[in-house]
DNA sequence: ATTGCTCCTTGACCGATGTCAATTGAGTGG
DNA sequence: CCACTCAATTGACATCGGTCAAGGAGCAAT
């Protein structure tokens, strides 16, 4: 395998990438650092690429005429976006914005579309990877509509928590707490009050975007009762 | 092709199925009635089977353990559900019931898989069914956060309606209007009133499930501001 | 240290939606 | 035709979250 694509397999989506396809991407790939802000698409416009974080944090988001804004994700290093052209008439469904200075690889779709096409195991991974797209969108649309705030923000930690730990817990907010709070569908203001309300019910610590917390048990007894999984969420796994 | 599996050609899923699996799914199907409020399946069962419609409605949902529901989305004839526990370990990842009396195909999960992972072209428009419906949820999950009431009942009416007709329309609401209210994400009560709302902008008149209107632009106007799409949402097609 | 910037928080207020309860209306079966 | 049931509407009220405006806190550049 190319040396300048290892970093692929960080993704299980290449996990059975065919060996011409390794070969074709090391060849066409390119891998640069990009700044706070930069806009690597916007929605609809012609799609030619797609794109693997290597590092940092990346916005996807759709707006409306008169500028708001509706998250589609945030993503982080090992996933890629722009990749769902393939099946928009090569059109990016949505925008995407670093929010942090971030370390992209750029590769031509052309090669994942035959790769797709030629190459059923990965077509096979493909779908996984969609389907898993799929159920985390599914649980987005429950959470909005089950969920209170501060229950959504408790979720989204729970998410970032290490599941397993027994005793006190730290969790490290992964970008601002504006950006979180469009993540989880509220305004600044509404995710500020939330996470006192939060902190009041469950004891935690906040201390800029470090939260510790004693006892995990608390935050699901909150945030889990108003939804269908079953306790902690942990088949959720971050996007794609 | 086998006569009695000649309607799943209605679901462009299967225009490129193989001779062999249309043969042993024409071997293996069981078409039958069911009434109102037959439970398929539920949520985490053991799956052995995907669901063809040929006729009436079907709802997909999750529930909380106190109870509330979250419509993952109404199907109807011509639509698959329950396809998408290949790739969630076997298991149903929400409920299944019909809403009214309906005639529904059974088929093994076992000859979908197979023909999936045998057949590539299959693979393909298997994708872009998923691609299909994971557009349809990114923009619901953007209707929730940027529509308000009225203007999400008015969005849904645009997409019953013949977008191509000029005059004056009349859109025949699918089922109960408790049942639309659900999947749109508000109560009954709330779907009463914005429904009025929605009347008094648009002079539409309502008898029923029976709504007139005399140009759809007023309606469009309404609805469509607060949306990232362009103007008519006719991108977007119902499930799968 | 000072300035300026952005993020974050807090207060006050309001509108939209949910909740609870009562009533009306339509369809069904006796 | 009447009673029953359930859908649908309407009213009153509570709650949640959004909006607007005013600080405060952290941080970088000077």
């Amino acid at each position: 395998m190319p040396e300048n694509v290892e970093f692929l397999k960080t993704n299980a989506l290449f996990k059975n990438a065919s060996p011409q396809f390794l070969k074709d991407v090391s060849a066409a790939i390119s891998v640069k650092r990009f700044d706070k802000n930069f806009v690597f698409f916007i929605n609809s416009d012609e799609a030619q690429s797609f794109y693997f974080i290597k590092q940092g944090w990346v916005k996807l988001f759709r707006e409306t005429l008169d500028g708001s804004q509706a998250i589609v994700d945030i993503c982080t290093g090992g996933h890629i976006f722009g990749e769902t052209a393939i099946f928009e008439n090569n059109q990016y469904p949505y925008s995407a914005e670093a929010v942090e200075p971030c370390e992209i690889a750029t590769i031509p779709l052309d090669l994942l579309k035959t790769e797709i096409e030629t190459n059923n195991k990965f077509a096979l991974d493909m779908m996984g990877s969609m389907a898993r797209y799929r159920r985390q969108q599914d649980r987005e649309i429950e959470h909005r509509a089950l969920q209170n705030a501060p229950q959504r923000i408790g979720c989204f930690l729970l998410r970032l928590a290490d599941q397993t730990a027994d005793g006190g817990v730290t969790i490290q907010l992964p970008y601002d707490k504006m950006l979180v709070a469009s993540r989880l569908g509220m305004q600044p203001e509404t995710f500020s009050r939330a996470l006192n309300k939060l902190k009041e019910k469950t004891g935690m610590e906040i201390k800029g975007g470090t939260i510790t917390i004693d006892d995990l048990e608390k935050l699901t007894d909150f945030s889990c009762s108003a939804c269908s999984s079953s306790f902690p969420c942990n088949d959720l796994q971050s996007c794609k």
